[in-house]
DNA sequence: TTTGTCTGCCC
DNA sequence: ATTCTGC
DNA sequence: GCAGAATGGGCAGACAAA
């Protein structure tokens, strides 16, 4: 900590080479950090060269800057040195990675939530302008989501930008991303032993997003190839350690610690800094401001998330007043309320305790959230905030006729089943998801689907998130009305005992639900996710111990760790038996219910039963997403749960039971333990296996195509 | 035209 | 989706 | 308990390859 020595901020190509088997984000230093008793005027500060390029500097202000003013940015930025650039200038993309190195060199919330308000002061203060494309690249979106913007690119598109962007071969990077668990540490290190012709020009972050936009804008034919040129034109631009975080954005994940949450509060905070008033309170009192301006921030971004609106309010207004000119307005989805799993109905009872509650039955189809504004405008959003209104044709037809007499304008929150018109019952969220997804003509679709709503956020130009859910309910109930096989109200009851619930558990299993949700009617129980995001609760019967299903099945293959389970397998290939046929057939992947520990055992325990082939009596699918990277000789057979068993395009377990070509898999499989009781062979039977799925309430199969 | 691969987004 | 982990 | 990061099945859609 106290060294005198400037440290090294990036390291080139660290981590496996320093340590076997290290995750992504360790080895956790605190070496990163600059120190504030340090001179800081006399070192790291480099005098920003005159660029006469075409960045866009049109903005008149000239920025001209003695060295020492230079110096202090440092010092401004609470000791972390990002690098230094001039006012008004583009801010360099070299400054967020440092930014970044720092945040992932640290597990501690706090410590991440500094650096990066340490960053973002440091941007408002000099180049505003590239604040939110600074945001967006912390948490890796284009822009708000409703919008709708992917970069459609994925794993394998970018294998071969950096095979191609760094003279190697797709399946040396291949061979590198196994050992080392992340691309981006692998195109660091491509690119740190490529010879460099002529330095760069150095990246800056608009440069970088504006990339990022056009790789998401384009499409049509060659489109791939074309995305694989814009990658490789901006890794071969890229220095130090900016192919890191450049992949790793293109991936769509961090891994850093860093995401929506922490970056929203170190937001929050920059902004209280750079306020002319409240930046100018010391200790205590700044320190309340800055908790007052999350908690600002968080309450407004819920309501409205969309940064492209709240940041150049929050500049313009200051963070205190952001809520009077951003808050929830029909047109534009708000963050929904989610529910926290629970293990048993006494555990419910433990946290309701004393408090009025609801039960309501879990239907299994996709969050749908409804508008319908005063102009007649409809849409529906998905519980990611994704526009799905060209999905759901029927439901913007419908959403004025649910409504009674009076109403204008809603938002309602509900979830899109699956419906049988013929039989009039639920069906599968299997169903629901053929859907087509565009272009769809209400005379066309294919599926139909009833709305079963549950809350309402806004009526006619109120907003009622504030309000209590009971009274939410009754405005719901009083302005709405049912249709039978297109909208109804979720069902419901008051019950209060654990008899009660269960009585209502296993009804709401009948009915084709997945379970309950239990939520609060009075006590704190306001629509705000921003307070408590997970604020109900949902019970599931594969949540109750000893009561969902639970299979025994076969380990016979792995998938090699990602990120932080590099050095282990981070998945594995499990199977069920079939003793008349003698083999083993693949039922499900797995990589969910292990503790880190698990993960070790389970390694070292099943790397002497690698086998170079598979067995001959395993029955699999080619298909590369389920192919692992390592056979294992069956030896090991571990419990696991899941929640339904679905009819599998990919498994083949019980294969010719309940349909000829195709076998049967797990929904959320999770490893319970291990069976060090049973052999291979004791393991779930194909014939167990189909019939727990014929035994299933619900179920769907299309019907039988070969006699059609 | 058909089939296969990849991606994103539902759960 | 489920689950685990550091804070 | 939150926030983040591992990981699941399976579908439509967009392209690429056959």
């Amino acid at each position: 900590m106290d060294t005198d020595e400037v440290p090294k901020q990036s390291p080139p190509a660290e981590g496996p080479k320093k340590r076997k088997a290290s995750p992504v984000r360790a080895p956790k230093t605190k070496a990163a950090k600059a120190n504030l008793n340090d001179d800081v005027s006399n070192r790291n500060v480099k005098k920003v060269e005159e660029h006469d390029d075409d960045r866009g500097d049109e903005s008149g202000h000239e920025s001209e800057i003695d060295e020492a003013e230079v110096a202090n940015v440092v010092l401004k930025a609470g000791g972390y040195d990002f690098g230094t650039w001039k006012k008004g200038e583009k801010v360099p993309y070299s400054a967020l990675c440092r930014a970044f190195d720092l945040i992932e060199a640290t597990t501690k919330r706090l410590e991440i939530t500094n650096i990066l308000s340490r960053f973002f002061k440091v941007v408002i203060e000099t180049t505003p302008d590239c604040l939110l494309e600074c945001l967006y690249l912390c948490i890796n979106r284009l822009g708000a989501e409703y919008r709708n913007k992917e970069l459609g690119i994925g794993e394998s598109i970018l294998t071969k930008a950096v095979a191609s962007a760094t003279g190697r071969s797709p399946e040396k990077i291949k061979a590198d991303m196994e050992k080392m668990g992340d691309l981006g540490q692998v195109a660091q290190a491509s690119r740190s032993n490529q010879p460099v012709m002529f330095k760069p020009k150095p990246l800056d972050v608009s440069k970088v997003f504006k990339f990022l936009k056009e790789i998401s804008e384009t499409s049509g034919k060659e489109s791939q190839a074309r995305k694989i040129d814009k990658i490789k034109q901006l890794l071969v631009a890229c220095q130090e350690n900016e192919p890191r975080y450049l992949i790793r954005s293109l991936e769509g994940k961090l891994r850093i610690g860093l995401a929506e949450q922490t970056v929203l509060v170190a937001l929050a905070s920059s902004v209280v800094m750079t306020d002319p008033e409240l930046g100018k309170l010391k200790g205590e009192k700044l320190k309340d401001k800055i908790a007052e301006g999350a908690g600002v921030l968080k309450s407004v971004y819920s309501e409205l998330p969309d940064y492209d609106m709240i940041v150049p309010a929050m500049l313009k207004y200051g963070i205190m007043n952001l809520a009077d000119h951003c808050h929830l307005v029909p047109g534009i989805p708000l963050k929904p309320m989610l529910a926290h799993p629970t293990k048993s109905i006494s555990e419910v009872l433990d946290r309701f305790e004393g408090i009025h509650f609801t039960c309501e039955w879990k239907y299994d189809g996709e969050r749908a959230q409804i508008h319908l504004l005063e102009n007649g405008e409809t849409m529906v959003y998905s519980r990611n905030s994704e526009d799905l209104s060209k999905k759901y044709p029927d439901i913007l037809e419908r959403a004025a006729k649910i409504a009674n007499e009076g109403v204008k304008s809603f938002v309602l929150d509900c979830e899109a089943v699956a419906w049988d018109k013929e039989e009039k019952k639920i069906l599968p969220f299997q169903v629901l998801s053929t859907r087509k997804r565009k272009d769809v003509a209400v005379e066309d679709l294919k599926v139909q689907v009833c709305i079963f709503a549950f809350d309402l956020l806004y009526l006619n130009g109120k907003p009622l998130i504030k309000e209590t859910f009971a009274e939410r309910r009754r405005i719901l109930h009083e302005s709405f009305h049912a249709i039978e096989g297109e909208f109804a109200f979720a069902v419901h009851t008051n019950a209060q005992g654990a008899e009660d619930i269960q009585k209502e558990l296993d009804e709401s299993v009948a009915g084709g639900c997945e379970g309950l949700m239990v939520k609060t009617l009075d006590k704190d129980s306001s629509y705000e996710p921003s307070k408590r995001s997970r604020n109900w609760l949902k019970v599931k019967k594969d949540y109750l111990k000893g009561v969902g299903d639970t299979l025994d099945l076969v380990v016979i293959g792995a998938y090699l760790g990602r990120g932080k389970r590099v050095g282990v397998y981070g998945g594995y290939l499990l199977a069920c038996y079939d003793p008349d046929k003698e083999e083993y057939q693949t039922i499900c992947k797995i990589g969910t219910g292990f503790s880190e520990e698990d993960l070790k055992t389970q390694y070292d325990a099943l790397k002497e039963h690698v086998v170079s082939e598979p067995k001959p009596y395993f029955l699999y699918s080619e298909d590369p997403r389920v192919k692992p990277d390592v056979w294992f000789e069956p030896s090991m057979v571990w419990e696991v749960q899941c929640a339904d068993l679905s009819v599998s395009p990919v498994h083949k377990a019980a294969i010719g039971e309940v349909d000829d070509s195709k076998g049967i898999s797990l929904r959320f499989p999770r490893f319970i333990r291990v069976r060090d009781d049973k052999n291979a062979d004791d393991a779930t039977s194909a014939e167990q296996v189909a019939e727990m799925y014929r035994s299933q309430k619900i179920h769907h199969q299309k019907g039988s195509s070969k006699d059609d």
